[in-house]
DNA sequence: CTTACGGCCTGGGTGC
DNA sequence: TGCACCCAGGCCGTAA
């Protein structure tokens, strides 16, 4: 599943052939992913790549107008879960669920293919992308000690669910989050507003850590995540709780357990990662008829 | 305002 | 071969 260090990646192959290149034509599939497929049709064909972005999960594909005008539009693309991206031959054989085709004037084409469609595609002018991508919180590679203790310390919420918060921080998704509170030795149950001025600490610091290796092994490969040039990552091979329950902690040796918390599964150790003390909520008790 | 939670989107994998 | 079910991440509506 894409998340920061897979985005990254993906960004950086992106950035080796894209900018420069114009789009000459472009070629859809199904289109229930796309917020205004004809948008796309209509405004795609002449522009020229300027540069590519990435902003936590979103990547953007800036677009210069093929007649100067000095209005300038960006691809969002957001991967999902099942999302790719392929710059390659038209002759090459087409994957399945590849539903967006931009045909470039280097003779090859970028393909976008998604096995659950939870991705997205969008044409976003300026002002668009401030409305659509002005809720999000800090790079989380780049958030200061102070910042993250200001955003994550006086919260409320599940630690697990706050570092699942795009509005808090962008780009960590369930794999990084569970690493991460792994590293710095919390309970994903535990609230913000409860963790220690040393476990802020230590998670600031895991959390960039942990981003950084994945970005340089390109990754965790997990379910059939590849980078732009179809190559695999290699971090799933550090995982050190996610996707691991049952197995033993590398740190401990007690078997690293898997529950829902905040709503999405959550792997961690229990002895590594103390419960915390459960919040006195009255337990409802089932009503009776 | 904040937080919690259920439901929805889709289709591959799994188990019977 | 079929089929019901689970699950993934993000988001949204609702409730407290």
């Amino acid at each position: 599943m894409p998340e920061l260090p897979e985005v990254e990646t993906v960004a950086r192959g992106l950035r080796q052939s894209l900018p420069g290149r114009r789009i000459l034509g472009v070629r859809l599939g199904k289109t229930d992913f796309i917020d205004d497929p004809s948008a796309l049709e209509l405004l795609l064909p002449g522009t020229t790549v300027s540069r590519i972005r990435r902003l936590g999960k979103n990547l953007l594909v800036d677009l210069q107008s093929g007649d100067g005008e000095a209005e300038s539009l960006a691809l969002l693309i957001h991967l999902g879960m099942t999302g790719q991206i392929a710059i390659i031959s038209p002759d090459a054989p087409v994957p399945k669920h590849t539903h967006v085709f931009l045909s470039l004037d280097d003779g090859r084409e970028m393909r976008y293919t998604d096995v659950r469609r939870f991705g997205r595609m969008a044409i976003l002018s300026t002002a668009d992308q401030e409305k659509e991508l002005g809720g999000l919180g800090l790079e989380p590679l780049d958030i200061l000690l102070d910042e993250f203790r200001a955003r994550v310390g006086s919260r409320n919420g599940r630690i697990k669910a706050l570092l699942l918060d795009q509005s808090v921080m962008r780009g960590i998704g369930n794999i990084y989050a569970d690493e991460s509170l792994w590293r710095a030795k919390i309970h994903p149950r535990k609230l913000g507003s409860k963790l220690t001025s040393e476990e802020l600490k230590r998670l600031h610091r895991a959390v960039q850590g942990i981003l950084r290796e994945a970005i340089r092994l390109r990754g965790s490969s997990i379910s059939d995540y590849v980078d732009s040039g179809g190559r695999k990552g290699k971090y799933q091979l550090r995982h050190r709780v996610y996707g691991r329950d049952g197995k033993k902690c590398s740190r401990c040796g007690s078997l690293i357990r898997w529950a829902t918390v905040a709503g999405r599964s959550s792997h961690f150790c229990p002895r590594c990662q103390p419960a915390p003390r459960e919040r006195k909520t009255a337990k409802k008790s089932k009503p009776r008829r």
